[in-house]
DNA sequence: TTGCATGTTCCGGA
DNA sequence: GTCCGGAACATGCA
């Protein structure tokens, strides 16, 4: 789920019931998901705080809590769930912030992301290591230099997160297929022009995705065939093809996404 | 039972 | 230094 579309959605649904409310106290269930803190250290300096306005920057959320921060990523499985009633937990709830009014839960099912601890800015990219633009706001001049003066894969480059961050495999994917260009291109291979239309798709693609806080799981969208055992491209109905890149399954259609 | 999964990091080799 | 493939992390599902 979490790339950068779900985190945006994660990051907005945080703000919404968190924002301005001040930490009672921090329960942790699993302390799997603590990557520089511990249970009792993360209680103590969270107790008290108010948390602040969430950032989003690539796959992170950033969120100020008084003078420090915390930082979530989900891995590949994860999410944010607001409770105010007395819902049982989930066996995937890791953590518990118990604020004003309610609780907010962390959850992940295999604890590839975490949480993280910052008390400053510096400590905050430290953690999150070099991140490139957000795929959401980098400029299109930004973007040609970007992807100029390689011969990696189209596919590789937009995964990679200190070239851009915030997109994942299966944004790569739909991002190629409706621009329709092959994730194996040799970035160096594509035009001027190609780039201008790389980006533009790009920029239509997370536009839309952001707006419902996932890949629309819908007709011409690839995502809606993503997982079916014979899937069909939703252009041109020809049978979609699993293939290797960059080590990630990718799912395009060889008649649209020719090299 | 085996393989695969929306992410990241580390390691060895070319 | 660059790039690639593979393994590891932890868990559930087909």
């Amino acid at each position: 789920m979490p790339e950068l579309a779900d985190v945006e959605g994660l990051r907005s649904y945080l703000a919404r019931h968190a924002k301005g409310k001040r930490i009672e106290n921090v329960s942790v269930h699993d302390a799997g998901v603590l990557r520089n803190t511990s249970a009792r250290d993360i209680g103590r300096k969270l107790k008290g705080m108010r948390f602040g306005l969430p950032e989003r920057t690539g796959k992170w959320i950033i969120v100020p809590a008084d003078s420090s921060y915390v930082l979530l990523h989900f891995g590949m499985t994860g999410g944010l769930h607001w409770v105010t009633g007395d819902e049982k937990r989930d066996r995937s709830d890791r953590l518990t912030f118990r604020i004003d009014g309610g609780e907010l839960r962390y959850h992940s099912q295999r604890k590839l992301g975490g949480v993280w601890l910052a008390r400053d800015r510096n400590e905050v990219s430290e953690i999150t290591g070099p991140l490139g633009p957000d795929a959401k706001s980098v400029r299109k001049k930004q973007f040609h230099e970007l992807i100029a003066h390689t011969d990696r894969a189209l596919k590789v480059l937009l995964m990679d997160q200190q070239r851009i961050a915030g997109l994942g495999n299966e944004l790569a994917d739909e991002i190629l297929w409706q621009a329709r260009m092959h994730p194996s291109t040799p970035a160096s291979e594509l035009e001027p022009r190609r780039v201008d239309a790389l980006y533009a798709t790009m920029r239509d693609v997370l536009t839309k995705s952001v707006k419902r806080g996932q890949i629309p799981d819908e007709p011409g969208w690839l995502k809606s065939v993503r997982g079916d055992r014979e899937a069909r491209c939703p252009r041109c109905r020809t049978a979609i093809r699993k293939i290797k890149v960059g080590g990630r399954t990718t799912y395009m259609c060889p008649k649209c996404q020719k090299r």
